[in-house]
RNA sequence: GGGGCUAUAGCUCAAUGGUCAGAGCAGGGGACUCAUAAUCCCUUGGUUCUGGGUUCGAAUCCCAGUGGCCCUACCA
């Protein structure tokens, strides 16, 4: 079997982690834990991208060398997954050894094919911003704006990466391959950039304005261009580890899809004769309070104290919920808790204590047998019949990364699992001394429990905690066959429930604390 | 300037060109008491951004606007 494998794309270290990484690492995550469910063997790498300007110039304002700078910060990255429960395999970063081996081998390789030539590059330098101006950057009176401070065309010599030879050779593969951007319609961006010809890609900066890159095999002066040494992290961490490659999907942000995923990766690849990735699936970004994500303006919300103030997977059910896939989304506090009190705490929450209450107060504490004299009624009719529609729907939802519609879906069969309760009322039933009453009270306190432990199971792959959590409630462990768990049955009979499961505790009743 | 996406109820989203555009939340009314003031039932609410067009029929297809987001290669 053909591994799954699948990244996000590595985060720049330039800056601290904010809510889109956390959302990216968990919806890959969210893809990577489904995907194992369903019975794949998954990799799952993500990391971080250390070279490059903006690293060199930030570690230098700071007064620290760039690898202790870079060492610093990955480490947060790697703390916000661990917060997060990302699920991840490995991790890589651009500095490791094992990174730049394979970036200088297939810097070498090219270099050797002919496919890397060195030209000089001639532009509008700013010594202040360190980069070559484009023609945009200009004001409307042909000045350069304050912010580049002394403005001179320089000639500069450099390696370029034959990019143009391979535009022919990739827009038929992209017409070939119509599935390789998610969702569909971002691919018509991609062919649209390659309607104009491409240029060469210039892969390398000069020692003297950049120090901090892997430095060209073949000539020492010259450090590596970022996106050539960033994009190869995909390829590096497996190159090692047979099976695994090509990439199932990159999951990226809709910014870097073009061009740098989507045109100088897969050439990339090509020209070292190495297999393109099956697919690219780029997301959208987040706003907050309805406009753009800024720190200066503090406009940001950090996704680590975030979820230490309101738990783990009640972010990871948000953001999920709240994102259609390929779309921008915004994030409000507002919109956070009217999610988490209706859907996890309402619903969901509510849900788990009533049904551990109930069972201790009419049945002992132990989930009963369904009474087979009662299990062909309405209420119970309905309740299977309303699970059997909604798993199927559920996990074809998720195949197609519709997982925002898919919690709708498993949310509307919690609060399935709440109406059959209603119509039951086991409270009336365990005042009755009735032998049939007695009947219908046993089998709904054990179609309350399996439909929860089902409804549950929907959540493994977005709310990972939380369902060990209620099924250590109902004194259950998820076999390690997830379709086979999720077929209707008496799994839960004759287990002891705990006492009481607050899981979603209201916001403000914990503030108060 | 060029390109891509997007706009549906107060909010977040659904709706292979085909019944009266549907859900959840919020709002209003009622019921119930096992439960985290919870749950359940009923209910108000739409010029599908605007203007044209194609069609027997358009939220959906085409054209033009308007707002938002992104890209437009050497910052990543």
């Amino acid at each position: 079997m053909k591994t799954f494998y699948i990244t996000t794309a590595i985060d720049y270290v330039n800056g601290s982690p904010h809510l889109g990484h956390a959302y990216e690492k968990v919806l890959t995550d969210v893809i990577a834990r489904f995907r194992r469910l369903m019975g794949d063997q998954v990799y799952f790498l993500t990391g971080v991208d250390e070279h490059g300007q903006k690293v060199q110039q930030t570690a230098r304002a700071r007064g620290v060398d760039p690898q202790q700078f870079c060492d610093e910060i990955s480490q947060e990255f790697r703390a916000l997954c661990a917060k997060l429960d990302i699920s991840n395999d490995d991790f890589i970063r651009t500095t490791e050894k094992r990174h730049k081996d394979v970036v200088a081998k297939i810097l070498q390789q090219l270099f050797d094919q002919g496919l890397i030539y060195k030209a000089e590059y001639k532009g509008f330098y700013s010594t202040r911003q360190e980069q070559f101006l484009q023609e945009k950057d200009r004001n409307p009176d042909g000045t350069w704006p304050e912010l580049f401070g002394e403005v001179t065309e320089i000639t500069e010599s450099n390696y370029f990466f034959k990019l143009r030879q391979y535009q022919d050779w990739l827009v038929d593969f992209l017409k070939t391959n119509e599935n390789f951007v998610f969702p569909r319609y971002r691919q018509k961006q991609v062919l649209e950039f390659l309607s104009e010809p491409l240029n060469d890609l210039c892969i390398s900066r000069p020692k003297e304005r950049l120090e901090w890159g892997i430095e060209l095999p073949f000539d020492r002066d010259y450090v590596t261009y970022v996106w050539f040494d960033a994009l190869l992290n995909y390829y590096s961490a497996v190159a090692e580890k047979p099976g695994i490659w090509p990439a199932d999907f990159h999951v990226i942000g809709k910014d870097i899809l073009v061009p740098p995923h989507a045109v100088y990766w897969p050439i990339m690849l090509k020209a070292a004769g190495i297999e393109p990735p099956k697919s690219l699936l780029a997301h959208g970004w987040w706003s907050i309070n309805g406009s753009k994500m800024s720190k200066s303006t503090g406009n940001f919300v950090d996704p680590v104290s975030f979820a230490d103030q309101y738990g783990v997977d009640a972010l990871r059910f948000f953001m999920i919920r709240e994102m259609s896939v390929g779309q921008d989304s915004d994030f409000s506090i507002d919109q956070f808790l009217s999610r988490y009190n209706s859907n996890l705490a309402n619903d969901l929450g509510n849900l788990v204590n009533r049904t551990l209450n109930m069972t201790n107060r009419f049945a002992g504490g132990v989930i009963p047998a369904a009474d087979e004299s009662t299990t062909g009624d309405e209420p119970e009719t309905a309740l299977r019949a309303l699970w059997e529609s909604t798993k199927p729907e559920v996990l074809s939802l998720c195949e197609g990364f519709q997982f925002h519609v898919a919690l709708e879906r498993t949310f509307a069969f919690i609060q399935g699992i709440n109406r059959y309760a209603e119509q039951r009322a086991p409270w009336k039933l365990g005042k009755s001394t009735d032998a049939a009453d007695q009947a219908r009270l046993r089998t709904t306190l054990a179609y309350m429990a399996e439909a929860l432990r089902l409804g549950t199971a929907l959540l493994a792959a977005v709310m990972p905690s939380t369902v060990v959590k209620i099924n250590g409630v109902l004194g259950h462990t998820a076999g390690a066959d997830w379709q086979a768990d999720l077929v209707w049955g008496d799994k839960l009979t004759g287990n002891k429930v705990a006492e009481t499961a607050i899981l979603f505790p209201r916001p403000q009743a914990a503030e108060k604390k």
